[in-house]
DNA sequence: ACAATAAGTAATTGATTAATTACTTATGCC
DNA sequence: GGCATAAGTAATTAATCAATTACTTATTGT
């Protein structure tokens, strides 16, 4: 029998995958605010100090962690919406491999069926939720940064995230909108701060009951009553 | 010119108050995580070692806190229940002075108008956004407890707060329900859900903006969807 | 093959902080 | 008034933890 020991050490750009997965593995269980260096250079086969030669400071490391989960979040939910603008739009139109375009929802404002756009939200909203059951430390992460009152580092990136997910959400509502049958009166920011809210309201009562895969099941029952707000008139 | 010098030394039940009160003066400018019990002594004007006179530990703080919290809360939000059913039901009925019945709302089913219920929810939430905007330190510690992963006995606090407003809000849910036109497949689990995480939503956007005041007048365009979510028939 | 470089260790430092201790003083009650 | 009790102080303790240092070893490119 072959022991694989992989070799002992390993260059900087995997060390520092490597801890920005381990902190995420650990802030799933446990809050990030006592995640120590120590705890992290354990996770990932390494002695304390040698953290250090990966990363300037601890502050470094969730730093890291927030732009991992940006730019991961970020494609997936633009994914979402593309995909679900397709699978409506045509049959067979296949959605393009990667999210490399720069502008990529701006461009094309009606090309599809009148119900697009909302279906593109339901997309967007589970896989948010999706995100988020797969990756539990995250919301952790974000409130501990969002928790500090002046403009450290990582509360700038986490402030960025949502700034960017909320210009993603105003796209789309203002996309339900015109191409169909929104309330007039509907205020957007309402909306766009509902929906968030709504993911929100889902990960606290998995925090509190514990049950994080539960979010799934209860993800559609929440967006259809934010759905049945948003429109003019209820669906039956 | 007379200097009011208040004595040096107070009772036990006054620092605990005095304590209690600084905590979440202190957390509604930074994260209680790092608010030290020096911080505390210092902003009530005793020493770090006399904190140990009034509290067993750090931890024990926290969970008066809580119980102030718990007690504060429900005793307005129950209030302002009350308040919109009995302002609806009646012109000159005035609401009870004190919350001291023990099931208020179970007992009285069907008094008022068949909107009473709606408005009564409506109610409540203004007075939840109202009860943050005053206390913003209160969702920081919220969400610090609620991240531990274990048991402890702050979290178990905050489960029973959650718990109990969570009941208050099916309550008011079922009898929405009852009274009036209701979509019928509302999910009323997902309706509490939503409800809660509308809160959430605007303390985030109140996080990452900073402008705390801003969820009050953001706050009825909010819960202006949620309603609608939850009616058979959109209003005009 | 063999330096040069990068990655690792083990031990230490310095700062922070909850809680304790020995001692002091104010307050309320008989 | 005087004393027991409760509240306060100042200093110390013990633990934790991010970051540094001096030194060692593996890997990589030429």
């Amino acid at each position: 029998m072959q022991v694989i020991d992989k070799p002992s050490k390993q260059r900087t750009e995997v060390r520092q995958a490597s801890l920005v997965e381990a902190a995420l593995r650990l802030a799933a269980q446990r809050s990030p605010a006592d995640i120590t260096t120590g705890d992290l250079a354990q996770a990932v086969g390494i002695t304390q100090g040698a953290v250090f030669r990966h990363f300037a400071s601890k502050e470094a490391i969730w730093l890291a962690v927030l732009d991992w989960v940006t730019q991961t979040l970020m494609s997936r939910l633009q994914a979402a919406a593309q995909g679900a603008r397709a699978a409506e739009s045509a049959a067979i139109k296949i959605p393009p491999s990667g999210p490399e375009s720069a502008q990529p929802a701006l461009v094309s404002p009606s090309s599809g069926s009148n119900r697009s756009a909302l279906t593109a939200l339901q997309a967007v909203f589970m896989a948010h939720v999706d995100f988020v059951v797969t990756h539990p430390g995250v919301p952790r992460v974000i409130f501990l940064e969002l928790q500090q009152p002046h403009d450290t580092a990582p509360k700038a990136r986490v402030r960025d995230l949502l700034l960017q997910y909320r210009q993603l959400l105003m796209q789309l509502l203002r996309q339900v909108q015109t191409q169909q049958a929104m309330a007039p009166d509907i205020d957007l920011r309402a909306a766009a701060v509902l929906f968030i809210g709504s993911v929100q309201g889902l990960v606290m009562q998995a925090m509190i009951s514990g049950d994080v895969p539960a979010m799934a099941t209860q993800a559609p029952g929440v967006f259809a009553i934010f759905q049945r707000g948003l429109l003019a008139q209820a669906p039956l």
